[in-house]
DNA sequence: TTCGAATCAGACTAATTCAGTCTTATTAGA
DNA sequence: TCTAATAAGACTGAATTAGTCTGATTCGAA
Protein backbone atom coordinates (compact mmCIF):
# COMPACT_ATOMS: atom_id res chain seq x y z
CA UNK A 1 0.00 0.00 0.00
CA UNK A 2 1.27 3.66 -1.31
CA UNK A 3 4.09 2.09 -2.82
CA UNK A 4 5.60 3.66 -5.59
CA UNK A 5 5.94 1.79 -8.63
CA UNK A 6 8.92 0.03 -10.60
CA UNK A 7 8.39 2.33 -13.20
CA UNK A 8 8.23 5.69 -10.98
CA UNK A 9 11.77 4.39 -9.39
CA UNK A 10 13.10 3.94 -12.95
CA UNK A 11 11.99 7.08 -13.99
CA UNK A 12 13.73 8.71 -11.63
CA UNK A 13 17.08 6.41 -11.74
CA UNK A 14 16.99 7.35 -15.13
CA UNK A 15 16.84 11.01 -14.87
CA UNK A 16 19.42 10.76 -12.11
CA UNK A 17 21.75 9.18 -14.15
CA UNK A 18 21.31 11.53 -17.28
CA UNK A 19 22.09 14.14 -14.92
CA UNK A 20 25.23 13.44 -13.33
CA UNK A 21 25.98 12.95 -17.29
CA UNK A 22 25.54 16.65 -17.44
CA UNK A 23 25.96 17.24 -21.11
CA UNK A 24 28.59 15.13 -22.18
CA UNK A 25 26.22 13.55 -24.40
CA UNK A 26 23.66 11.30 -24.92
CA UNK A 27 22.85 8.62 -22.81
CA UNK A 28 21.29 5.09 -24.78
CA UNK A 29 19.03 3.01 -22.90
CA UNK A 30 21.32 0.35 -22.91
CA UNK A 31 23.68 2.22 -21.13
CA UNK A 32 21.43 3.00 -18.24
CA UNK A 33 20.36 -0.32 -18.35
CA UNK A 34 23.42 -1.90 -17.59
CA UNK A 35 24.88 1.11 -15.29
CA UNK A 36 22.29 0.61 -12.69
CA UNK A 37 20.93 -2.76 -13.49
CA UNK A 38 17.68 -2.11 -14.91
CA UNK A 39 15.94 -4.46 -17.62
CA UNK A 40 16.48 -3.11 -20.92
CA UNK A 41 12.95 -2.80 -21.96
CA UNK A 42 11.78 -1.11 -19.20
CA UNK A 43 14.20 1.96 -19.22
CA UNK A 44 13.90 2.57 -22.62
CA UNK A 45 9.69 2.52 -22.60
CA UNK A 46 10.47 5.01 -19.32
CA UNK A 47 13.03 7.11 -21.15
CA UNK A 48 9.94 7.21 -23.93
CA UNK A 49 7.92 8.80 -21.17
CA UNK A 50 9.78 11.53 -20.33
CA UNK A 51 10.73 12.54 -24.04
CA UNK A 52 6.38 12.23 -24.42
CA UNK A 53 6.62 14.51 -21.26
CA UNK A 54 8.76 16.96 -22.39
CA UNK A 55 11.81 15.91 -19.64
CA UNK A 56 14.42 14.68 -21.81
CA UNK A 57 14.79 14.60 -25.98
CA UNK A 58 15.81 11.89 -27.78
CA UNK A 59 18.21 10.81 -30.92
CA UNK A 60 17.62 7.92 -33.19
CA UNK A 61 20.06 6.20 -35.01
CA UNK A 62 23.42 5.17 -34.12
CA UNK A 63 25.15 7.42 -31.24
CA UNK A 64 21.57 8.26 -30.41
CA UNK A 65 19.95 8.26 -27.03
CA UNK A 66 18.52 10.42 -24.38
CA UNK A 67 19.25 13.37 -22.78
CA UNK A 68 17.41 16.10 -20.15
CA UNK A 69 15.61 18.86 -21.81
CA UNK A 70 15.89 21.19 -18.77
CA UNK A 71 18.27 21.79 -15.73
CA UNK A 72 18.16 19.10 -12.72
CA UNK A 73 17.60 22.16 -10.68
CA UNK A 74 14.73 22.88 -12.52
CA UNK A 75 13.09 19.32 -13.00
CA UNK A 76 10.68 18.61 -10.02
CA UNK A 77 10.48 14.95 -9.77
CA UNK A 78 6.53 14.69 -9.47
CA UNK A 79 6.83 15.61 -13.13
CA UNK A 80 8.88 12.58 -13.43
CA UNK A 81 6.84 10.28 -11.86
CA UNK A 82 3.46 11.53 -13.64
CA UNK A 83 5.48 11.06 -16.83
CA UNK A 84 5.19 7.33 -16.42
CA UNK A 85 2.27 7.36 -13.85
CA UNK A 86 -1.40 8.79 -14.72
CA UNK A 87 -2.76 7.11 -11.22
CA UNK A 88 -0.89 8.97 -9.04
CA UNK A 89 -3.51 9.15 -6.33
CA UNK A 90 -4.71 7.92 -2.76
CA UNK A 91 -7.84 7.00 -4.23
CA UNK A 92 -9.66 6.49 -7.70
CA UNK A 93 -11.78 9.18 -7.31
CA UNK A 94 -9.46 11.98 -6.46
CA UNK A 95 -9.40 13.50 -9.55
CA UNK A 96 -11.41 16.59 -11.59
CA UNK A 97 -14.71 15.35 -12.59
CA UNK A 98 -14.36 12.31 -10.23
CA UNK A 99 -17.88 10.58 -10.03
CA UNK A 100 -19.63 7.16 -9.39
CA UNK A 101 -18.02 5.46 -12.30
CA UNK A 102 -14.28 5.40 -9.77
CA UNK A 103 -16.23 4.48 -6.88
CA UNK A 104 -19.68 3.64 -5.48
CA UNK A 105 -19.40 5.24 -2.64
CA UNK A 106 -18.65 8.66 -4.58
CA UNK A 107 -21.95 10.16 -3.13
CA UNK A 108 -21.84 9.38 0.14
CA UNK A 109 -18.64 9.17 0.92
CA UNK A 110 -17.42 10.41 4.52
CA UNK A 111 -13.76 10.58 4.18
CA UNK A 112 -13.49 11.99 0.67
CA UNK A 113 -13.36 15.79 1.28
CA UNK A 114 -10.07 14.94 4.46
CA UNK A 115 -8.31 13.11 2.03
CA UNK A 116 -8.57 15.44 -0.84
CA UNK A 117 -6.27 17.45 2.15
CA UNK A 118 -4.13 14.92 2.78
CA UNK A 119 -3.41 14.05 -1.38
CA UNK A 120 -2.88 17.92 -1.66
CA UNK A 121 0.07 17.83 0.91
CA UNK A 122 1.67 14.13 -0.46
CA UNK A 123 1.54 16.57 -3.97
CA UNK A 124 3.30 19.10 -2.28
CA UNK A 125 5.96 16.48 -0.71
CA UNK A 126 6.91 15.45 -4.63
CA UNK A 127 6.32 18.90 -6.06
CA UNK A 128 8.80 20.44 -3.45
CA UNK A 129 11.32 17.99 -4.42
CA UNK A 130 13.95 18.58 -7.56
CA UNK A 131 16.11 16.00 -9.50
CA UNK A 132 19.14 18.08 -8.25
CA UNK A 133 18.42 16.77 -4.54
CA UNK A 134 18.38 13.10 -5.55
CA UNK A 135 21.74 13.35 -7.31
CA UNK B 1 0.52 3.77 -7.50
CA UNK B 2 0.32 5.34 -4.04
CA UNK B 3 -3.28 4.43 -3.45
CA UNK B 4 -4.42 3.43 0.10
CA UNK B 5 -6.08 0.30 0.20
CA UNK B 6 -9.84 -0.54 1.01
CA UNK B 7 -8.90 -1.96 3.87
CA UNK B 8 -7.27 1.61 5.08
CA UNK B 9 -10.30 3.35 3.69
CA UNK B 10 -12.34 1.02 5.45
CA UNK B 11 -10.85 1.30 9.11
CA UNK B 12 -10.88 5.53 8.59
CA UNK B 13 -14.66 5.23 7.87
CA UNK B 14 -15.30 3.04 10.66
CA UNK B 15 -12.91 5.01 13.22
CA UNK B 16 -15.22 8.37 12.11
CA UNK B 17 -18.44 6.22 12.52
CA UNK B 18 -17.87 5.56 16.38
CA UNK B 19 -16.02 8.98 16.94
CA UNK B 20 -19.43 10.72 15.85
CA UNK B 21 -21.34 7.91 17.86
CA UNK B 22 -19.44 9.54 20.44
CA UNK B 23 -19.89 7.96 24.07
CA UNK B 24 -23.55 6.40 23.44
CA UNK B 25 -22.72 2.39 23.49
CA UNK B 26 -21.19 0.56 20.90
CA UNK B 27 -21.54 0.14 17.12
CA UNK B 28 -22.08 -2.82 15.78
CA UNK B 29 -19.62 -4.26 12.45
CA UNK B 30 -23.46 -4.77 11.20
CA UNK B 31 -24.39 -1.24 11.68
CA UNK B 32 -21.10 0.57 10.28
CA UNK B 33 -21.85 -1.42 7.77
CA UNK B 34 -25.35 -0.43 6.84
CA UNK B 35 -24.79 2.82 7.62
CA UNK B 36 -21.35 3.15 5.53
CA UNK B 37 -21.91 0.73 2.76
CA UNK B 38 -19.26 -1.28 3.77
CA UNK B 39 -18.77 -5.13 3.23
CA UNK B 40 -20.04 -6.45 6.43
CA UNK B 41 -17.28 -9.16 6.25
CA UNK B 42 -14.48 -6.54 5.50
CA UNK B 43 -15.43 -3.84 8.07
CA UNK B 44 -15.73 -6.78 10.83
CA UNK B 45 -12.06 -7.49 10.13
CA UNK B 46 -10.96 -4.24 9.91
CA UNK B 47 -12.75 -3.31 13.02
CA UNK B 48 -10.57 -6.68 14.80
CA UNK B 49 -7.41 -4.76 13.52
CA UNK B 50 -8.37 -1.56 15.40
CA UNK B 51 -9.22 -3.47 18.72
CA UNK B 52 -5.37 -5.25 18.60
CA UNK B 53 -4.17 -2.00 17.86
CA UNK B 54 -5.68 -0.50 21.29
CA UNK B 55 -7.47 1.81 19.04
CA UNK B 56 -10.77 0.33 20.34
CA UNK B 57 -12.33 -2.28 21.98
CA UNK B 58 -15.03 -4.90 21.55
CA UNK B 59 -17.61 -6.37 23.43
CA UNK B 60 -18.99 -9.85 22.46
CA UNK B 61 -22.65 -11.26 22.72
CA UNK B 62 -26.02 -9.75 22.21
CA UNK B 63 -26.13 -5.42 22.48
CA UNK B 64 -22.16 -5.95 21.50
CA UNK B 65 -20.20 -4.23 19.39
CA UNK B 66 -17.23 -2.27 19.17
CA UNK B 67 -16.09 1.59 20.54
CA UNK B 68 -13.11 3.96 20.00
CA UNK B 69 -10.76 3.42 23.16
CA UNK B 70 -9.79 6.98 23.18
CA UNK B 71 -10.70 10.48 21.69
CA UNK B 72 -10.71 11.50 18.58
CA UNK B 73 -8.37 14.24 19.25
CA UNK B 74 -5.64 11.70 20.32
CA UNK B 75 -5.96 9.44 17.71
CA UNK B 76 -3.37 9.35 14.62
CA UNK B 77 -5.10 8.43 11.87
CA UNK B 78 -1.54 6.76 10.52
CA UNK B 79 -2.30 4.51 14.02
CA UNK B 80 -5.67 3.56 12.29
CA UNK B 81 -3.89 2.84 8.97
CA UNK B 82 -1.10 1.01 10.24
CA UNK B 83 -3.59 -0.91 12.30
CA UNK B 84 -4.99 -2.47 9.35
CA UNK B 85 -1.53 -2.27 6.76
CA UNK B 86 1.95 -3.07 7.99
CA UNK B 87 3.53 -2.48 4.57
CA UNK B 88 3.12 1.79 4.64
CA UNK B 89 6.17 2.54 2.69
CA UNK B 90 6.85 3.84 -0.71
CA UNK B 91 9.35 1.10 -1.69
CA UNK B 92 9.83 -2.38 -0.20
CA UNK B 93 13.74 -1.77 1.20
CA UNK B 94 12.06 1.64 3.24
CA UNK B 95 12.24 -0.22 6.85
CA UNK B 96 14.60 -1.20 9.29
CA UNK B 97 16.75 -3.65 8.64
CA UNK B 98 15.98 -3.54 4.70
CA UNK B 99 18.09 -5.74 2.79
CA UNK B 100 18.96 -7.27 -0.70
CA UNK B 101 16.20 -9.60 0.12
CA UNK B 102 13.84 -6.46 -0.75
CA UNK B 103 15.56 -5.33 -3.57
CA UNK B 104 17.76 -7.10 -5.76
CA UNK B 105 19.39 -3.31 -6.34
CA UNK B 106 19.60 -2.84 -2.48
CA UNK B 107 23.30 -2.46 -2.30
CA UNK B 108 23.95 -0.34 -5.31
CA UNK B 109 20.84 1.59 -4.95
CA UNK B 110 21.33 5.08 -6.28
CA UNK B 111 17.89 6.35 -4.75
CA UNK B 112 17.56 5.01 -1.76
CA UNK B 113 18.58 7.88 0.70
CA UNK B 114 16.33 10.53 -1.23
CA UNK B 115 13.33 8.60 -1.42
CA UNK B 116 14.00 8.09 2.29
CA UNK B 117 13.59 11.67 2.96
CA UNK B 118 10.17 11.70 0.98
CA UNK B 119 8.75 8.70 3.25
CA UNK B 120 9.48 10.54 6.72
CA UNK B 121 7.75 13.71 4.83
CA UNK B 122 4.89 11.10 4.16
CA UNK B 123 4.42 9.54 7.53
CA UNK B 124 4.42 13.27 9.06
CA UNK B 125 1.68 13.86 6.48
CA UNK B 126 -0.23 10.78 8.33
CA UNK B 127 1.05 10.98 11.63
CA UNK B 128 -0.23 15.04 12.06
CA UNK B 129 -3.94 14.42 10.95
CA UNK B 130 -6.12 13.30 13.75
CA UNK B 131 -9.33 11.48 13.66
CA UNK B 132 -11.00 14.79 14.91
CA UNK B 133 -9.84 15.83 11.44
CA UNK B 134 -11.78 13.83 9.40
CA UNK B 135 -15.38 13.72 11.25
C1' DT C 1 -30.60 -23.66 29.60
C1' DT C 2 -31.21 -22.71 25.15
C1' DC C 3 -31.35 -19.45 21.38
C1' DG C 4 -29.83 -15.52 18.87
C1' DA C 5 -26.83 -11.76 18.05
C1' DA C 6 -22.64 -10.46 18.16
C1' DT C 7 -17.30 -10.85 17.92
C1' DC C 8 -13.28 -13.61 16.28
C1' DA C 9 -10.45 -16.06 12.91
C1' DG C 10 -8.66 -17.98 8.95
C1' DA C 11 -9.03 -20.31 4.49
C1' DC C 12 -10.45 -19.61 -0.07
C1' DT C 13 -11.62 -17.38 -4.64
C1' DA C 14 -11.95 -13.93 -8.10
C1' DA C 15 -10.44 -9.79 -9.92
C1' DT C 16 -7.16 -6.48 -10.75
C1' DT C 17 -2.71 -4.60 -11.14
C1' DC C 18 2.10 -4.82 -12.04
C1' DA C 19 6.60 -6.33 -13.81
C1' DG C 20 8.77 -8.01 -17.28
C1' DT C 21 9.25 -10.14 -22.04
C1' DC C 22 8.60 -10.52 -26.95
C1' DT C 23 8.05 -8.80 -31.40
C1' DT C 24 8.19 -5.60 -34.94
C1' DA C 25 8.82 -1.10 -37.00
C1' DT C 26 11.51 3.07 -37.65
C1' DT C 27 15.43 6.00 -37.88
C1' DA C 28 20.07 7.72 -38.84
C1' DG C 29 25.03 7.33 -39.17
C1' DA C 30 29.13 4.83 -40.79
C1' DT D 1 23.26 -1.37 -46.93
C1' DC D 2 24.37 -2.78 -42.41
C1' DT D 3 24.14 -1.75 -37.56
C1' DA D 4 22.87 0.46 -33.38
C1' DA D 5 19.76 2.96 -31.61
C1' DT D 6 14.70 4.71 -30.51
C1' DA D 7 9.51 3.70 -30.71
C1' DA D 8 5.37 1.15 -29.68
C1' DG D 9 2.28 -2.17 -28.38
C1' DA D 10 0.77 -6.93 -27.46
C1' DC D 11 1.36 -10.61 -24.42
C1' DT D 12 2.41 -13.47 -20.18
C1' DG D 13 3.14 -14.65 -15.49
C1' DA D 14 3.40 -13.16 -10.84
C1' DA D 15 1.81 -10.71 -7.07
C1' DT D 16 -1.45 -8.16 -4.66
C1' DT D 17 -5.97 -6.96 -3.28
C1' DA D 18 -10.94 -7.24 -2.52
C1' DG D 19 -14.28 -9.81 -1.16
C1' DT D 20 -16.63 -14.35 0.23
C1' DC D 21 -17.39 -18.44 2.87
C1' DT D 22 -17.30 -21.23 6.82
C1' DG D 23 -17.13 -22.08 11.38
C1' DA D 24 -15.95 -21.12 16.33
C1' DT D 25 -16.71 -18.46 20.46
C1' DT D 26 -19.00 -15.50 23.64
C1' DC D 27 -22.61 -13.29 26.17
C1' DG D 28 -27.28 -11.80 27.35
C1' DA D 29 -32.02 -12.40 27.44
C1' DA D 30 -36.14 -15.02 27.15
Amino acid sequence: MLKLSKKAEYALMAAKYMALKNSSGYSSAKEISENYQIPYQLVAKVLQNLVKSDIAFSAKGMNGGFALAKKPELISIIDIIKAVESKFKITDCMHENGSEQDCSHFNCCKIKDPLAVIQKKIDNVFTDTYLVQIL
